[in-house]
DNA sequence: CTGAAAGCGCTAACAC
DNA sequence: GTGTTAGCGCTTTCAG
């Protein structure tokens, strides 16, 4: 590998006039700059991103911690991302924190000691005491997190009740919800919102709530389950693959779908398109949520203003046959 | 953010000693060394890693290039190979080339002025001057490329043959092969295992060969219109996304899987447990697949030897309700 | 056992 | 316009 001493011997000049016309910073007479370019050319000489970054402390380089990638929801924000931040030539370190503090904790401290020059997190809790310590720009993703971080959701809360009322709509009356785990902030909010719509129809019911901890088959049992003890004739899953679950469930014991019962899930991730029936669901703008989580931290680092700091992007209910009200008896 | 000069002027000692305590090479007075680690500790100096890369050429850091991380395939191979970095103390930048020849190089540069220490690659071509150019330990994954480069790929031609004799043997006679794109390697010995056991068993017509792009929406079309011109009674799709397509062209057709036709895919994406009825499959051991060639990568960098350089995984086949022999007719 | 000094490859004052 | 120099923060000879 040619470095600059080898490009500017071979020119004939400094190294800082080398420098020069690779950061296209001071004058250099157009002569010169033809022989450097020359000598960069033939010595196919490319500058040592790590030489620079000791000296400029920027790398052009982001981390990402998301909870885990193998997750359908994340793969699309991650591209996102990586799309957006290529753009502007940084490059994107992939973390998997699964949700543990820890975990992102020491993510957070190897990437601030390779100098990135920003960080995107997706994450629900975050000890204050770390917090005042970051110097690095974050921007959080996905999880509502009451900070000064800048950040970009979704609407849950709203999603939730679009969900539930849209049921309602369909003709739907003992709705149950199936809760995501309590300890991640956005399936919270969707109890929320599922809640306080269901007291405003009248039709509030807390052994309607079941729990599925985000996982297909953990839903499909507790809806087996639910269906055999109570009267249930609408379903929102907490996200889409618990809805898969649902669906499962209520195939298995024999009900039609959306007739017996509707189905709703949410997020709104491909797989949704992929079931029989397929499956209603509260889609969010994943690809844009990446998407502007990446521009906002690329306006942050260069230390240009946002003109807003807290992003809630709206959600979309999309019908499909799961809930196709004139499938419904 | 302290340096190391900061930790050496508080333990009163020169900064090659508080390096020597660090690097736990050389010898230092153990007096000292427990001056020089409360120093440490009290000031919570982190050595900075990019003077360290600088200073050493390795950065503990690899890159990972794949297609698209958006493609349900990638993310658990993803999520495998940076379990495994992540033991190793590497951090993982992720690339997404899009399949496209440019975007790999140019990634591959930006890598190599990074001193990654390493790259796993997911690619069908590498023009053989590049690979010349090419001073970094490569270890390619999921696509057989005859190179010199230590490779992980699983058994797709056996993987092919196996899933057409599955076909075959539930009673199936009129098999049809959904194909993924051509320039795609792993899915042209797909199709070639296809055809080798199609033609040992006397079963072989080119017009059963349907193409499909890997694209679920291509597959439904091509299907759709395939199941109109010939007698098709067996599906076998080059991956589980087609595989999807298929079923949704089979029963928008009013016809029943597995009895009037049975499906099987090709990749054991969680996915092909989702519909219904859930799709049989050949499943690759994805995540074994990104631990070893992180496993490979590693050994690489420490300049360990290779037991082996090119690894070929078995498929399995996974038996679902697609192709079930009971429930033909 | 420990310190001084050189240098990884680059950039940015500061002279000329 | 251009060269000289110092230094980013670390590691490693080389002396002592």
């Amino acid at each position: 590998m040619a470095t600059i001493r080898d490009v500017a011997k071979l020119a004939g000049v400094s190294v800082a006039t080398v420098s020069r016309v690779l950061n296209q910073n001071g004058y250099v007479n157009e002569e010169t700059e033809k022989r450097v370019r020359q000598a960069i050319k033939k010595l196919n000489y490319k500058p040592n991103e790590v030489a620079r970054t000791l000296f400029k402390k920027t790398s052009k380089t982001i981390g990402l911690i998301v909870p885990d990638i193998s997750n359908p929801f994340f793969p699309e924000l991650v591209r996102a991302v990586e799309d957006v931040m290529n753009i502007y030539d940084y490059t994107v370190i992939l973390c998997n924190s699964d949700e543990k503090n820890e975990k992102e904790k020491e993510y957070m401290e190897v990437l601030k000691q390779k100098y990135v020059d920003g960080i995107i997190l997706t994450t629900n809790q975050l000890e204050l005491d770390e917090v005042s310590e970051i110097n690095v720009p974050v921007v959080v993703l996905d999880r509502p997190l009451n900070h000064s971080f800048p950040s970009v959701i979704a609407d849950n809360y709203g999603g939730a009740r679009l969900a539930t009322r849209h049921l309602y709509e369909i003709g739907c009356r003992r709705i149950a919800h199936i809760q995501g785990p309590s300890h991640v902030v956005n399936a919270v909010e969707r109890f929320n919102g599922y809640r306080d719509e269901m007291k405003e129809l009248g039709l509030w019911d807390e052994r309607l709530v079941i729990l599925g901890n985000y996982q297909l088959k953990q839903a499909k049992e507790a809806v087996l389950q639910a269906l055999k003890e109570y009267d249930i004739d609408g379903i929102f899953a907490g996200n889409d693959a618990m809805a898969v679950g649902a669906l499962k469930a209520v195939q298995q014991l024999g009900l039609r779908v959306p007739e017996d019962v509707a189905i709703i899930g949410y997020d709104g991730i491909p797989l949704t398109e992929m079931t029989t029936p397929e499956l209603s669901t509260i889609s969010q703008p994943i690809y844009e949520m990446g998407a502007i989580a990446a521009r906002i931290l690329v306006k942050k680092i260069e230390g240009k203003p946002l003109e807003q700091i807290h992003y809630v992007l709206p959600v979309e209910l999309i019908e499909r046959q799961s809930t196709r009200k004139g499938e419904r008896k």
